[in-house]
DNA sequence: TTTATTTCTTGATATATGTCAAGAGGAACC
DNA sequence: GGTTCCTCTTGACATATATCAAGAAATAAA
């Protein structure tokens, strides 16, 4: 949950010190390919806009695109037969899509569903599938960027079956503070695996 | 933690219906490549042994090689300021290795000790990085072998914030019997999240 | 603004799970 | 075979967390 993070059958990756910062300017720091490259790649991105309460990908369909959020919240999640598990709250900076439905053709494990109205540059798949030929390189340097989620995503179930609800709603006030005002509370709660009633008496302790 | 596994820093691969297999096996079966290729990787592995005790690797070191599982179990562990974490417990047919050192020559986040005597294929780092002049493609199959393990990963932090400690002891139950009576129990309640006590108290009732 | 919805909080209580401690059983070692 | 060590079990109890229910607060809608 450190500096790139990705969850919910779908990836993403978020520095924070790169909120700020457009597309162009986070291919080029993460991938860290050329200018020329990076131009290839973003060319291959339109604007796209999504208004709150609208689904990016219903579970179950398929998932043809993958979007960087510029602006906005997408929230992943999943049901179960007695409840609705938030599986994460992906914010402006990271990536989104259902990473099995988009490359392994599969049907969409999850919901990402607009938690506020968004603005996003999106890429279809099959635009998505040129961009090896585009760059030299990509499919390593891809490589890389799904381990680094992958590695993100060791520490979240470390952090699971070894911390407390109360050091679980710490680590991420201290990564992501920005969320504690911006989503509904409650979305959180469920994404730290506990209720929203427990969620509240730590927030209200601290 | 369907068919194909990995976890803890490391990543791993198991069918079950692959388990009696050896390596060139394994790998033409799961990267889908030519008996042509297969033989090629296969042979920058050779056969190496650990002893029940043993490290494969320790925390903080620099982890240079991968392996296969072709007998024994290898658990993989982390300290807190309180208590050892069991992260995962590698059985024949997984891959193992600590990825972030491995791919990002970083130190290793994870120990991964020999819980009995082991039998392994094993591929040192200059070799392995060998592979993609070798065989065709190798960047993406590897892309998409890291994929998987990102999606199964995922389906476990999903078990962790969404089901109570006995259904997470009847999933692991369900998918890997073989491990209940082939290791120490402890380290099976604390790779679910859960105490020796409560896991013994499940296990009872079961 | 006023109203209607949704979200959050709080108390009371139930339940799940952890902790501590003692002992039983089994495997390894001498 | 006996000892030692490690692992597992079990009971008693403590604590964390969930559930239910009511109301307050915030947000969205009219």
């Amino acid at each position: 949950m450190k500096s790139l993070n990705l969850v919910g059958a779908f990836f993403c990756a978020n520095f924070e010190r790169y909120q700020e910062m457009k597309l162009p300017q986070y291919i080029q720091s993460y991938f860290g390919i050329s200018d020329t490259d990076v131009n290839k790649v973003v060319e291959l991105f339109e604007e796209t806009t999504l208004n709150k309460g609208d689904y990016y990908v219903k579970a179950g369909h398929y998932c043809n695109q993958l979007s960087f959020i510029q602006e906005g919240f997408i929230r992943v999640w999943s049901e179960t037969p007695t409840k609705e598990i938030t599986q994460w709250i992906s914010t402006p900076g990271y990536f989104i899509t259902d990473l099995s439905s988009l490359i392994f053709k599969t049907t969409a494990r999850w919901n990402l569903q607009a938690l506020t109205d968004c603005k996003l540059y999106t890429i279809k798949q099959e635009r998505y599938n040129q961009i090896n030929h585009l760059v030299d390189n990509w499919d390593e340097l891809e490589k890389l960027f799904i381990a680094k989620c992958f590695l993100t995503l060791e520490d979240r179930v470390f952090s699971q079956i070894s911390m407390t609800a109360e050091e679980r709603y710490q680590q991420l006030f201290e990564l992501n503070p920005g969320l504690f005002n911006q989503v509904p509370l409650q979305y959180l709660a469920s994404m730290l695996g506990m209720s929203p009633e427990t969620f509240s008496r730590i927030r209200a302790k601290s």
